[in-house]
DNA sequence: GGTTGACATTCTAGTTACAGGCATGTTTAA
DNA sequence: TTAAACATGCCTGTAACTAGAATGTCAACC
């Protein structure tokens, strides 16, 4: 079959397959003549293969180890499982991290009036002087409007 | 002050800081001479403000407009309150979409033995034939040894 | 004065995983 | 015949940096 049935097949757009042999991935035969791809059964499985491991978010990288593993009968399962507890260790990283956005962002925005005011809390809480690492009072917030006499030239001495 | 402190004091790298110099979101002043970059403290609090901003998940381009809205005094506070909660909304999207990466993995990790064999239960749920749009019995899967025999040529006709 | 080390500068290129677009060639259906 | 719908390759752009190379400057020590 050619490249768009494959596509249908697969569930990834033309692009995606063609930048899957690219960089190694899926390559598969030409037809004689007009140099059309032409993708055996067993390449559309490797394509969906790839589809459902990108989609519980293996990095293509990732993704090549995968597929060696699938194409070799001498495999371990403990192999593969130790690639896929890995990766939830990843993805848990990545849902506390998001997590902690979310509360972030919704502790502003309870903070926030959201009026037609132009006093902002949110602004203010993003504005807030407390540096990772500055000494000294930390409670100032300093304008945006350029105030040349807030210029230090060489402070360091 | 020079790159290293205003980076010691917002808590951003230096190649960072010069990035967003070089897309104009904080262009200090240069120094006579050397050319050195020096950062008012006015500076300061604006990468600070970018450093917080992008902590819970503001884009470049967003960030640009949050920080117009810091510098502008006839800014509305419902404007911020806006984009914070389109942020939530698209965080929480993501969290749902990561939940459901992490169901997935957990899923197959259990499914999953682990052990020496090189049957393995993760292989054969990424190679499920259950493909996104393919008629007929879907139940096959096929290996990826190279049969040519099932190739097929112009199968569209 | 010379040297060393820690700074600073610019520039280029690489990263991830594609997407968009163009110019061109082929196949198919009306 | 011709137009639509495919296919091809190639080149560029995205986001948000990061790494590295080549070079310039500054402060301190001997």
């Amino acid at each position: 079959m050619n490249i768009s049935q494959a596509a249908l097949a697969c569930g990834l757009p033309n692009k995606t397959i063609r930048y899957y042999e690219e960089i190694g991935l899926v390559v598969p035969m030409r037809q004689q003549g007009n140099d059309y791809r032409v993708y055996s059964l067993g390449d559309v499985a490797q394509l969906r293969f790839l589809q459902r491991a990108r989609a519980v978010g293996f990095s293509l990288e990732e993704c090549r180890e995968l597929l060696a593993l699938y194409a070799n009968p001498q495999r371990r399962c403990a192999q593969v499982k130790a690639l896929v507890n890995e990766k939830i260790i990843q993805v848990d990283q990545q849902l506390i991290a998001l997590s902690a956005m979310r509360d972030t962002l919704v502790g502003m925005a309870n903070e926030c009036a959201g009026d037609d005011t132009n006093d902002c809390a949110i602004i203010n809480q993003l504005a807030v002087a407390e540096s990772p690492s500055l000494k000294g009072p930390s409670s100032m917030a300093f304008t945006l409007v350029d105030a040349p006499e807030d210029r230090i030239v060489r402070t360091d001495s």
